[in-house]
DNA sequence: ATTGTTTGCGAAACCGTTTGCGGTGGATAA
DNA sequence: TTATCCACCGCAAACGGTTTCGCAAACAAT
């Protein structure tokens, strides 16, 4: 591997190595002249500065990490999305880590981070996660960490969220303008906060005339089953917590045979994309991934300015008709 | 930033920054006494070796870097996450970068890569990437390059690839085997070299006797315009090239009312996702991101150990039944 | 001629780790 | 007693940049 370097630049030249990385910088204390010999040689050579060299001497790093459960997942995927591309703009690196909701695997990722000395985390955190000490440790070294969607239950952490509380209301509202009679409603696991804060929200909001039927399931097979089965009440009206279940009541209701929305009326909370897959699309609560990357790299942003300032941010949703809900 | 160093850690226990260093890694010089004090205080301190300082003084790099159109992709992200796995394992780290299918930012891409130092390069290249040079560049700096998928047309390159012909192949036979007599087939953009060996391989293996009717759509919206227009001339089945057509055309189905399988049967090429979204599941050659992310990391394995020989590989699919092709 | 100022550049320290080499003190062998 | 050896440890260079400081020459001002 023939690397250039400074040294080799310099030698060629017979020139120093700091006029060489003076010139290359367009420092004053440069004439014209070495300029443009430097840089000629330069980019003949393809000269690239070492980063391990700069951040070390520099003894820091334009570099985020951002650790999810998984990459593949619309949600998390666009808010990463969001993320590189603001990243990009500012010229910092990101380094995307998974932890398959494997508590062991997200401190093995925290530990990764800290040897590579990045400048700021986002993470979500698993499933299992109890204990928030390795995060802890960041902070107290001063590298600023964002919780984003599935954040720890303690205070003074910066988090950003989609408004749990707000989109089920929105959701429950749409459906009261609708005078549906039979709601059947199917909620994730019942044990999450994000199901809980759903859940009291869309049941304080709908109509008390309302007929609901609530319905637990965590996972796409669960909430097929629990679909088909209370299909049989004959409901007006489906609405689904998620993505996850969205997908396992529409299969239900395919196979079912009842056509949407003519025999029944199809609502969701969703990040966006499998709502589109369906004919008619299916209207949804907006609970964006990529405005909430947005967000969130704002907030590391101020966090970066120096900004100690605890945040806890929400983004607003919005509703989505896709003509499912009528 | 308080960070913990070696330097910290010898002047707290009043001994040499080597001693420190050489005590970490179990080095046969250094007594056992010294050993437990020296760990003792860097657990204590939670120190974490500076992996810039590493490796710069190794000048080397555990780091691979992969660059794909885009991540909220099912196949991509699929990739991504076999790849990131195997990383894992081998004790590597990954650094992802998007290129959005624009070359310049693709060419970006790679200086900040070249500035990392990466030790190897995963690549799907962009739609419009026309000239190799950039990562040319990177094999004569002896970097190996992995092409994935999008690969250039050029030889003496790495590649793995999906088999594109024999997953053609087997749709075709697939619907030969049901005695279907008309098909609508739909295929991607004409120029894409994708498409080319799709089309010539599926016509060429379904029964002549079949009325094959051969449609093209940039994109899921003009997949189902194109769809609903023949859906018209009735055809018992329709093929989709791709995920992104296929969605496009089942939305054309379910707009005309027609049942599958009963009044139309489907059958797709497919990453393995989208099929499973709806009721009946749709049958599918399944091209797996995947097994290729899988293919390609062992593949830069074998580049890593000195292999000098140009791999140009292709996964085998397979087809999987889900009930939409009678 | 003396002093001051500007221009253009080089020496060297530094970032944090690794590692070859050399040195010290004590134990053992001759 | 002296030579040898080993266990244990420190010095210093190196990785590839950035930056502070200083220095010499050229030029201007007094």
């Amino acid at each position: 591997m023939l690397t250039i370097t400074l040294k080799k630049i310099s030698e060629t030249l017979g020139i120093s190595i700091s006029t060489v990385s003076r010139a290359l910088k367009n420092h004053p204390d440069i004439s014209e002249k070495t300029k443009t010999k430097v840089k000629e040689l330069a980019n003949a050579l393809d000269y690239e500065p070492n980063v391990n060299a700069v951040n070390l001497r520099a003894s820091k790093n334009n570099l985020f990490g951002i650790i999810v459960p998984s990459i593949s997942n619309f949600f998390y995927d666009s808010f990463i999305s969001a993320v590189e591309e603001d990243c990009r703009k500012s010229n910092y690196a990101l380094m995307i880590l998974q932890s398959g909701d494997d508590v062991q695997i997200e401190n093995d990722n925290i530990k990764l981070f800290r040897q590579s000395r990045i400048c700021g985390l986002f993470v979500c955190i698993s499933k299992d996660t109890k204990t928030f000490e390795p995060f802890l440790k960041l902070k107290a070294l001063d590298i600023p960490v964002i919780f984003f969607d599935k954040v720890p239950d303690i205070d003074n952490c910066n988090k950003v969220c989609v408004a749990d509380v707000s989109s089920a209301t929105i959701a429950a509202n749409a459906i009261n303008k609708k005078n549906k009679q039979h709601v059947l409603a199917v909620f994730g696991n019942t044990e999450l906060s994000i199901t809980k804060k759903r859940l009291a929200a869309f049941t304080s909001t709908l109509n008390k005339e309302i007929v609901l039927n609530i319905q637990h399931a965590g996972s796409t097979a669960e909430a097929e089953e629990v679909t088909s089965k209370q299909l049989l009440s004959k409901p007006d009206t489906v609405f689904c917590m998620s993505d996850e279940i969205l997908v396992g009541s529409l299969k239900a209701i395919q196979k079912a045979d009842l056509a949407i929305p003519k025999d029944v009326s199809v609502i969701s909370i969703s990040n966006g994309f499998i709502p589109t897959l369906y004919h008619p699309q299916i209207s949804y609560v907006e609970t964006s991934g990529y405005k909430l990357g947005k967000l969130a790299f704002s907030s590391m942003m101020a966090c970066m300015a120096g900004s100690t300032f605890v945040q806890d941010l929400t983004i607003e949703s919005i509703l989505v008709d896709g003509g499912s809900l009528i």
